[in-house]
DNA sequence: CTCGTTGCAAAAGATTTGCATTATG
DNA sequence: CATAATGCAAATCTTTTGCAACGAG
């Protein structure tokens, strides 16, 4: 489906800015508004920050995007498409890995079960030690 | 162990207002940091904002407190003690429950197995619906 | 006493908002 | 064309920082 399609699907209005900030997306995978800000500027210039704040907004009610909280104060936005994934942070080298949301799969069941919470998948981080760190720590 | 004993334990000055943030965050489980200002002024009014991040900050590296995301720009801090919980919160009410970790037990294992990366019990927060807003989206 | 902590005020970021202009349907 | 979306600048909010005064060890 076109980046035009999906916006048309949800029944937002297929402008530059919105076709810009998902492609961004799709480039770079997920990123901060300034991110994605720096992205749609290489491909053009003049898209003010306030517009991609926006277009996150409008693109995030829709279910086209989705964000997670990754580390101090820096949502980050990435394109809800075929694969839900889970997003792991190291708190040592702030990287950011992701692993299919499967994975969760358990818990979100034991979660479910316990005490009728759902959990949306696209939203899972988690927070820890990967694996280089955690031999450096040694 | 008394607050003053936690701080000693961790080699930290024992100061009157790293005492009110943990007594804060006993009292209010967790909270912004604004919201611990707002429970420290209660028995002392007085203290700075500033120092409520600072005392956060030097807490959280001691291992005394920890914190998560929850919903936009909001850290929330909350006291390391007993048993790791993990926090649920609800997108559409923004409440926050919490459970206890060991649910996340068989996602953890799953994880490190898979790439190694160990995974903060304390840190784990996951999106989502509650049971009562699952029921009014149908 | 000495050096780490705090309060205060100002700085630095991040996000939001009002309004005139532009562009989509 | 009408109206929603954008650009711009200013307003908010949140978090950080410099520095002088204060308090714990």
């Amino acid at each position: 489906m076109t980046r035009s399609d999906k916006l048309k699907s949800v029944g937002l209005r297929v402008t530059q800015q919105r076709q810009l900030v998902l492609a961004a997306l799709d480039a770079i995978r997920h990123g901060t508004p300034e991110e994605i800000l720096t992205e749609v500027t290489k491909t053009a210039p003049g898209v003010n920050l306030s517009t991609i704040y926006r277009c996150l907004e409008v693109l995030e009610k829709s279910n086209l995007i989705t964000h997670t909280h990754l580390g101090h104060g820096a949502p980050t936005y990435h394109v809800v498409d075929g694969d839900p994934h889970i997003h792991l942070r190291c708190s040592n080298c702030q990287r950011v890995f992701s692993l299919p949301a499967a994975l969760a799969e358990a818990t979100s069941t034991a979660i479910k079960a316990n005490n009728g919470f759902v959990i949306d998948p696209y939203h899972i981080t988690f927070e820890g030690l990967c694996e280089n760190c955690t031999k450096d720590s040694k």
